[in-house]
DNA sequence: AAGCAGTGGGAATGCGCTTTCCCGACCGGC
DNA sequence: GCCGGTCGGGAAAGCGCATTCCCACTGCTT
């Protein structure tokens, strides 16, 4: 038995078609009140559900929204997912998900199939990259997107704009100050740590880990401090681990030389990378923050109960969510049409405000 | 400027519409060479996107595979929703996602929105309730499921049997064995811990948190010990919290009493909440596993790093996504369409193993 | 009382695609 | 050389719904 269908209902209610769809769904004209009444119990005693395939087709609107990430089962990404649903729930529909390991490639893959279910927009949450073998790959997205766009489909994408796509009309950038948060997190630590700086930072060309460690850099140039050794591995918790490692090894190295104290202050671009640089710390016998500080970013909420309580960022991980999304739901959203200032920043789709949060990792007293 | 028409390739390629559906969307009639090669150009030349709506009401199934979660943000949904988007990758379906925050009501909401959409199956990874309030809703929920499957949809739900559903044709359940892997955890743990037990619970009716439970004292009860007392509470961080508080207060006043060192083990029904349980202990000053000892349940990942270490018991969740969809992929699943022996288990869609994993927080030398 | 706008309902068209059915051409076999 | 049998392509009928257009009818005005 397939499901009923609105033919069935209006039959069984003795009307025609288009007035059974007036009265189930939405429509500007009201039949009168006995006729809704008895298409509605028609439905009922039918157990009508309307088809949206056959309405979007209609209708050329599916009620869909797209969102594309590297890994959903990243805290960092949940919770933007988490701000994501929500937002669409405001507005009525149904979000669509999408993980693509973050290559590019996957991600042109996911936007033709969100364009083929006719998403009425797209979040793109994975951070972009410009990795030397994602050139073709970036390229194939960005005219993915720029068709989509052309098609009359709103995108956002959170942190950067996607290489190469040219910003028509519905494309949106959600801005996230990473540089310049990482900048005030290397200030405040700079404030309190004399001792040398450490990054450990994802593969280079990740956008989002570039940037931290841009940002993180200048913030100790303007503290008069040299710029901080970068260990680039995995942007996850093994890459975090490992360069852990590495360091453990420095650390303790040094330590039985004995002599100085400059004790190492790590930073690490993400608080995923944080917690395993700290793991691997304390498999090597050493303690946090007492051989070595450590900071992470993005200020997991999962992660705030972990000890020593990590200092880090926080981002306001579901609220990104929402604005992204919201900027591509109202039909008004700003979009960076004019092409005089095109020097300028995009119109922010909605302005992110981060805090640095100073916890017990990085406390100098220990 | 809309999206292109299959209707405009084949024009452009000189070919019919049926022909050109033929060589772009899989057919069993494949054209020829030549005339392949003219539409796939034209296709291309066009930037051409076939239209899944279209395609979907024409077949009548969307490639759509909906997921249903109480929250996307926690990690124990976000682990399953991982392997649901795998498993949905292997048959080439997209994943709809859709959090309900726990209410059945919401849930059906959620599965007649995937009916509408004709979602080809249907996961439902949040666990059942059948808390006084919920009775109505449940009684919805199933009528919708049963109605959903009896259209042709399938469905999987993690855990139990969503109540009143009478398991048509599609219907399946992952059994996930709560119950036997708390009472092995008990049994465990009484092994090396003479003290009492304390058990922090979700709210009364969630099937998840009363299995654990019930195992749990099934296993002390093996032991020869006493039951627990039950703590109910919120079933996520927060709830662990406070009641985490209220045993702090409890463990300090028998310690300010001094005499008998009768410690406490404390089970939180899953990590989340022990987490809360042990921050609310430290942050009154007690230490783990010291003055108490904590065990938790779902070994999630993010928490693995968490010191003291916790113990746990490891449940493949990731695996569970995948079964659970994997079960709604092959036409050929088994149901319990068998009348007879109605009494026994619904054959189970594949078997979940877990594993009691015993860490640090529950180390009787401390 | 005749003409009018306004109202409530139905017929028909189209959204973009799949698929069945049909038809012409081309093949080999007797 | 004629016929049954493919094979490759096109015409057309939906899939389930929204919507435009049209018509019959009501309740008014002049």
């Amino acid at each position: 038995m397939a499901a009923s269908t609105l033919t069935e209902v209006a039959r069984l209610a003795g009307v025609s078609p288009a007035t059974a769809s007036r009265v189930l769904n939405g429509s500007a004209r009201k039949p009168g009140p006995d006729i809704a009444e008895r298409v509605r119990q028609a439905a009922e005693s039918l157990g009508y559900v309307p088809n949206a395939q056959a309405q979007g087709l209609a209708k050329s609107s599916s009620g869909l929204i797209g969102l594309i990430v590297h890994d959903i089962a990243d805290p960092y990404f949940s919770a933007i997912a988490r701000g994501v649903q929500e937002a669409a729930r405001e507005q009525r529909k149904m979000v669509l998900l999408a993980t693509t390991g973050g290559g590019p490639a996957e991600e042109k893959e996911a936007v033709a199939a969100f364009a083929a279910r006719r998403a009425d927009s797209i979040v793109i949450a994975g951070s972009r990259s410009r990795r030397p073998g994602d050139t073709e790959g970036n390229a194939e997205l960005a005219a993915e997107l720029d068709r989509y766009c052309r098609n009359g489909g709103r995108v956002a994408v959170v942190g950067h704009p996607v290489v190469g796509a040219t910003a028509p009309e519905g494309y949106h950038v959600v801005q996230v100050p990473n540089q310049e948060l990482a900048g005030q997190l290397a200030t405040e630590l700079a404030k309190d740590w004399d001792g040398k700086f450490v990054i450990i930072g994802g593969p280079e060309g990740l956008f989002t880990s570039d940037d931290r460690i841009r940002g993180f850099q200048e913030g100790l140039e303007r503290a008069g401090r040299q710029p901080a050794e970068v260990l680039r591995n995995s942007f996850n918790r093994t890459g975090g681990f490992e360069a852990g490692l590495q360091l453990a090894a420095r650390i303790k190295a040094e330590q039985s030389e004995g002599g100085e104290h400059t004790k190492l202050c790590i930073f690490a671009v993400n608080d995923v990378m944080a917690i395993g640089a700290a793991a691997a710390l304390r498999a090597e016998g050493l303690r946090i923050p007492r051989d070595a500080a450590i900071a992470g970013f993005d200020d997991i909420e999962t992660l705030r109960d972990f000890r020593p309580a990590l200092s880090t960022v926080r981002l306001p991980l579901e609220e990104i969510g929402r604005i992204a999304t919201r900027a591509t739901g109202r039909p008004g959203g700003h979009s960076a049409d004019q092409d005089k200032d095109h020097d300028q920043e995009l119109e922010p789709a909605g302005t992110i405000r981060g805090e640095v949060t100073l916890r017990r990792s990085t406390e100098v007293a220990a």
